[in-house]
DNA sequence: CAAACATATGAACGACTGTTCATATATTAG
DNA sequence: CTAATATATGAACAGTCGTTCATATGTTTG
């Protein structure tokens, strides 16, 4: 499915400056795996949690509470989370605290504030 | 469908700093906005769009024969980018030129990358 | 005006996603 | 070991999303 597409006839195409942005372009999987990440963040739910960790290392229970969830919604979204490299687990007992993985989680909400807020 | 729920019949919850990370948490709308947006770049045909407007202003018909798409799905996605105002439309003529809205899209999708090439 | 062209839009369809419910796993207390 | 508890997981269902196809809108040319 490359190529052959009928796209306006390619009557309107600009090809010097599409070439140019094609050689340009990352790898898609590469791009595939950025979009993969935002879609990560791109739940409320998830949102919430990660805001909820910002401020402290919370188990599974209290963030059901706090965000007024199942502790099976929170578990599963909690898996995205840590499958995204967003989150990481602390096992003390039978209890699981989450924190946030690293600096970029809030580096990257912070901005998505910024632009929000505006 | 609010308080009455029976998560983990509150016996694990640290009720102090819950308390504590509810005060701090922003209004439910604005993480709702903030999800919202990052669900705009969760998607990898828009993030190659935007990508592709890195290097310069786009028609429809340049972002359709760059990435192998059809005219109709392109327009469909600039539609969304736009919402979510990440995007900007020029008119000239029939043609429409596209290019990133703000500096924030830049710096959003280069702290992503960072992320994804740990 | 009509024809050609660039873009936008609406309906429809398959694929994916988030929640719920039921249940499994794992850890601690008695 | 057994009961209680904290978390994880699987199946199922409703809702959302991205593409395609057909068609509409708007612009320029002759």
């Amino acid at each position: 499915m490359d190529g052959d597409i009928e796209r306006c006839g390619f009557l309107c195409v600009h090809e010097d400056v599409v070439r140019q942005v094609t050689e340009q372009m990352p790898a898609d999987e590469q791009l595939y795996d950025l979009a993969e990440l935002f879609k990560v963040f791109g739940d409320s739910t998830r949102i919430k949690i990660l805001y909820a960790l910002f401020e402290a290392e919370l188990c599974v229970c209290d963030i059901a509470q706090l965000l007024g969830l199942t502790q099976s919604a929170v578990s599963h979204q909690l898996r995205v989370l840590k499958a995204g490299r967003l989150v990481r687990p602390r096992k003390d007992g039978k209890t699981v605290f989450y924190s946030l993985a690293d600096d970029h989680v809030r580096t990257l909400i912070a901005q998505g504030m910024e632009h929000v807020e505006e």
